[in-house]
DNA sequence: CATATACTTCAATATAGATTGAATTATATA
DNA sequence: TATATAATTCAATCTATATTGAAGTATATG
């Protein structure tokens, strides 16, 4: 997948305020299912929802207490923040601006050309 | 505003993918409505739009031509780049992950006695 | 001043996807 | 095995906002 790709899923997953408010504490450290729900007040299913968008995209990974395993413990899949820093990194690298001019007349002036023969 | 409000209105923004691909052309450097247009194949009124919403982010920003002052150029705005970049490696920093319990037995136990009582 | 060009604004519609409540699955325990 | 708990899945609804077409605004030019 070209790295344009990976920056819109994204920044499309991270859209939504409460996936990010669910991914932000999960930045924190390992959170259970019912910790998330006391810290953003949002229904149960709902955050079951949003995580496993996150999930999906990568970004998050649970694993069942060994304890007792109708419990589920979330985090952060630390690999893949790594290479989004990197990404995300390079994506606003201000190196990547080139001073040029825009060729806005030029490219009028032949649609006009085109138009008049 | 704290920096969590700026990291939800920033991934708000280019959450959109036309918009992320407007923002995208500009890290790249001045571009006139018509080359945004071309690179696109987006609506005129639709790139207008989403320019506005990027600019209301303070994400980017324009100048009408000297020559022609119908023409208007767009670009980031690097100031606000800068400040992204570093708000973002603060969200996504490793560092901030905390080696810890979730506490969700304690929790439900709590509830039950509650109840219980 | 009248017309053309570049862009924006507005109002209406369309659509993705967020949210909700009910049903379902998985695990634990009496 | 029956019941309780934790979480997920499903189907239906709701909502924010993306998109579209038409009208409006600003600037330029004959």
């Amino acid at each position: 997948m070209d790295s344009f790709q990976e920056i819109k899923d994204l920044f499309h997953v991270l859209g939504n305020p409460n996936r990010l408010k669910l991914f932000n504490i999960l930045m924190t450290g390992v959170h259970c299912n019912c910790e998330l729900s006391d810290q953003t007040g949002m229904a149960i299913n709902l955050i079951s929802h949003h995580l496993k968008v996150l999930q999906a995209a990568g970004l998050v990974k649970s694993i069942r207490g060994d304890t007792d395993a109708r419990w589920i413990y979330y985090s952060v899949n630390e690999e893949k923040i790594k290479s989004v820093q990197t990404e995300i990194n390079a994506f606003f690298d201000p190196e990547r601006m080139i001073d040029r001019e825009p060729i806005c007349p030029p490219c009028k002036t032949k649609t006009k050309e085109t138009n008049n023969e």
